[in-house]
DNA sequence: GCCCCGTGAGACAACGTTGTCTAGCCGGTC
DNA sequence: GACCGGCTAGACAACGTTGTCTCACGGGGC
């Protein structure tokens, strides 16, 4: 009747059985060197009380853990996330661990308070993708106590000392440029022959932690060459805020496309910020008409969306094609192309990287790049 | 260099301030009553030695706990559930909770396992959708150790026992049917008069613990009728497998809607099954021309979706509404009509009933039936 | 000057579990 | 018949933290 009376504890199991409390415990843990005749009175009295294995109070001892990792992303509605957080949670669940999942919001305090929590929690490692603005250092904090992975972007360098404003655009003309599909893995340095990989006074490249990315600017530069190909001549880069890792790359990819200079402002590459769906869609419809652009890029899911809903509008449309696959990509006639990003792997990699470390494993962190795929269905065409 | 040392514990930080570990204790936890200057001190050696609270070692104490809560269900991917766990993630974060997620994937004995894991972890409570086929009893060993929720659909009763194979369509005739759309709040036993809420030998429709759902029934039967409304005369039910409760509260709205008897089989509504979009989209495509069917209703996001590929590729229409809202049900034309669930209220339903549960309330466990709404956008027209 | 009381700090045990170590038992061997 | 080795069971301490209790100190009242 008493709603919730304490749990009975290992005592109460030993107690009940005559046995020895580590008797129990041997049991419960599955030690095999116990008479069967202990073993099936034990058996009887864990289930006749209902006794509960605590694993929390066991994993207080050193050396034992409560097998469990965070994941923090920016939110759990956004399909991109949630797929990607699905297969993190398969992943370690087929290796026994458990997932708490938190969203940050792309709020730089929120973040570096949920990592707290998590860590006071005791997890044991992180998935992380980083916010914007990410000026907490939680990073730095973190990673010396467990293993860190980011994931769809690599971390801020730390501390961007105010000095170096613009590191100038020509000294580093243009990196060189990934190979359109790049390989599956990126080593670290990059530059094999670097001796020693931290470089006091330069941003070394070498991550902090093991980060897994996509390819954002290849598959961008991609796409845009199709649209190219096709005759687009003034294109719309149609996104997020540039302070976005992922959209800062994806544009680069389409400047690159162009064959413009990453660092100029040069007007035959309009871009377009829109947040969600609705504004992409009015960015959109006030253009179309006007003669001003002949094609988009959307640089991802809302603003294909947003794209999408303006041409169903007005009726017409743009040869298009956006960044990350969706459910209603091949709703609509013609398909929408996109840049698909295999997310699922990606959530895989990031869950195998973390279990690696956890196993004992401590190379120095490496940087992963996935491959992306152009998936072509028509919209891409005049 | 280490790479991880064990990370110092209040002990450290005692030693290191020159205090008693009871005060780092009463410093870490905010206690009012230390004198400043060992206050400082203490700080001081916190920050130095790196010191993080261990919440996993304080939870052990009786009466502390982890401010966890598991969340169980089916597939964290599909949409619909991944805006529910966001929803109720956002609202126990609001409370100081972090959630654990796990996916079940409708497979009841994996359910069964992850429950007991995550009663093992010592969550504080559970928010479970119940799998189909649920024989484990899970719930009935879960309630007594901690607050539980059900959560889109209510536990199955326990024990259906072999005897009662077929309890007869005739004697329970059709049940007071639900109003066209539910009160927010349903009490649990309904009848109000009646004193004893369990009843031995009935299976009593109290539930055994809080249920949060959606008016399946209600907001399928609206959407039957308006298709009705418009002439429609030969609708095809579009759903997942009947085992599943949420679709067999679908097709009882459908069938009452058409003036059915629950029970029958009358053959004028033709029912079809398909669990991904492509398998909806096959027999929408086999259907469509021979005139058998005038109108579709899809019960759930992937039949719409489905049914709207059959319908692109065919160049052709049926009027059509679909269960649950998605985002591509506005980017054609028509645009889709959808039964449109609240599914982050019925998230955040869910994490209040749990922290109420948590605050000492004990009322006895109520069913709460969310309304539905009828979202026209045209498809339902001929 | 003495006593009482309020305040803040520390000693100790406890939370539920597991690692280590010792004691006991049994069978086999010389 | 004595000894040894292999095996299981139990006593004990420890994990990192917090609740309880006690103690020391200092100030104020008589």
């Amino acid at each position: 009747m008493n709603p919730m009376p304490k749990p009975p504890t290992m005592k109460d199991v030993a107690a009940a059985a005559g046995v020895a409390l580590k008797t129990v415990s041997r049991h419960v843990n599955g030690a095999t060197n116990i008479d069967p005749a202990l073993a099936s009175r034990i058996a009887t009295a864990i289930t006749e009380l209902g006794y509960r294995h605590n694993l929390a109070a066991a994993s207080i001892r050193p050396g034992r853990s409560a097998k469990v990792i965070g994941l923090v992303i920016s939110d759990l509605a956004n399909p991109y996330w949630s797929v990607l957080a699905r297969s993190v949670e398969r992943t370690l669940s087929e290796n026994g661990y458990l997932l708490m999942t938190v969203s940050s919001e792309e709020d730089a305090d929120r973040h570096r308070l949920l990592v707290d929590r998590l860590i006071a929690q005791r997890v044991d490692g992180l998935i992380v993708s980083p916010p914007r603005r990410d000026t907490t250092g939680w990073a730095a904090d973190a990673a010396p106590l467990l293993p860190v992975v980011a994931i769809d972007r690599p971390l801020a360098p730390l501390l961007p000392s105010p000095t170096d404003a613009h590191p100038a655009a020509a000294p580093t003309p243009t990196p060189p440029a990934a190979e359109a599909s790049a390989p599956l893995l990126t080593s670290p340095g990059a530059d094999a022959d670097a001796p020693h990989p931290t470089q006091p006074g330069a941003a070394a490249d070498a991550p902090l932690v093991d980060t897994i990315l996509a390819d954002n600017a290849g598959g961008a530069e991609a796409a845009t060459r199709e649209l190219l190909r096709h005759g687009a001549r003034r294109i719309l880069f149609l996104g997020d805020s540039l302070e976005l890792y992922t959209m800062r790359e994806r544009n680069a990819g389409f400047r690159r496309a162009l064959g413009l200079d990453p660092a100029s402002d040069d007007d035959r590459a309009s871009v377009a910020t829109a947040h969600t769906a609705a504004e992409a869609a009015e960015v959109v419809t006030a253009l179309l008409g006007t003669g001003r652009i002949d094609a988009v890029f959307a640089a991802n899911n809302r603003a294909s969306t947003g794209a999408v809903d303006a041409f169903t509008r007005a009726g017409t449309r743009l040869p298009l094609i956006g960044f990350d696959d969706f459910e209603a990509a091949t709703l609509v006639r013609p398909g929408i192309s996109v840049v698909a990003q295999d997310v699922a792997q990606m959530g895989e990699t990031a869950a195998h990287a973390v279990l690696a470390r956890l196993a004992g494993e401590t190379p120095p962190p490496t940087t992963t790049t996935l491959r992306t795929r152009l998936v072509l269905r028509g919209s891409e065409l005049p």
